[in-house]
DNA sequence: AAACAATCATTCGATATGCAAATGATTTCG
DNA sequence: CGAAATCATTTGCATATCGAATGATTGTTT
């Protein structure tokens, strides 16, 4: 009797979760940044302007947990908060120099060898690849666990 | 000119990535655990007499992060410190009654969910999923960064 | 065997994470 | 207008995580 095939495929997702919890500790170190900082400044910086609110939703935290992130993003000058003059309710984050300088300085060496990688692939190759993962991210009922619309959770976390 | 490929396969990835993650956390909520602790948890109950230093490389946590861990486990009645006859340096963990109960309660929907919709796959499928799967760890050079065993990160996490 | 080095766990101090509930400010809607 | 909803912050609390120091034990060297 041959092992079972689904233990096959979960044993190799854990080994890429795995990969990619270890690399996104390390990746925040590098940055002097922890994880969680580094996730969120990876959300303010791919949509510039973002309210609090819709950080928290996107990386599914309370807005109370982000409010302090960001306090600490900002005490370290790699983002800068300002009221939105539409709705006085909300404050926009907005990433500094400094902040865009840390997150080069993170730069993501496991995808960026990945990415390297994936390129050398046959295009056929690559095709299927994107297809299982697809079909992968399917299987786990990815969708309607996340309502988000462009997530990019960096490299985990947590 | 066409979205890039590796993008593609990075979004998918990304996706999958951020399944597992909240899974995880609601996983062990429902469980009455921290995501930490479950992790701990399973790793314990995988290896039935295991050492402390010998979880911390597993998860790759620091000594002193896993004895505070340990603590909670064993405050809570889920786990249990004895001494090594052997080595008496060494501390073993051991499971409880309850720390089982508390990792059935804790069964993984989302694995379980998977598990199914794969099962409901066409052989070839499945088979080309595992490679996929496998190729795209390689890719992550997942192989290089834990030299750990067996690693089974249970769901992730943090 | 005595001395020294290595290993293993714990403790301590410090910072960060994360939540729920309460509060304050502002907008929206009946 | 006044009540309800929305958004951010604050507060209080438990946990997580690390590095460095400490204590206990084992292994090694002379």
């Amino acid at each position: 009797m041959t092992k079972d095939k689904a233990e096959q495929a979960l044993v190799a997702l854990r080994r890429i979760l795995r990969a990619t919890e270890i690399n996104a500790r390390a990746l925040a170190r590098r940055a002097g940044l922890t994880p969680s900082q580094l996730i969120i400044l990876q959300v303010i910086s791919r949509a510039e302007n973002v309210t609090l609110g819709a950080i928290a939703r996107e990386v599914s935290l309370t807005q109370a947990t982000v409010t302090a992130l960001v306090d600490r993003l900002e005490r370290a000058g790699f983002a800068r908060r300002r009221r939105d003059h539409e709705d006085r309710r909300r404050v926009l984050v907005k990433l500094t120099e400094a902040g865009r300088a840390a997150l080069a300085a993170a730069s993501d060496s496991l995808q960026e060898r990945f990415e390297t990688r994936f390129a050398a692939l046959a295009d056929w190759e690559q095709s299927m690849l994107i297809a299982a993962l697809e079909r992968v991210a399917l299987l786990l009922n990815a969708e309607d666990l996340d309502a988000a619309p462009v997530l990019d959770y960096g490299a985990i976390d947590k």
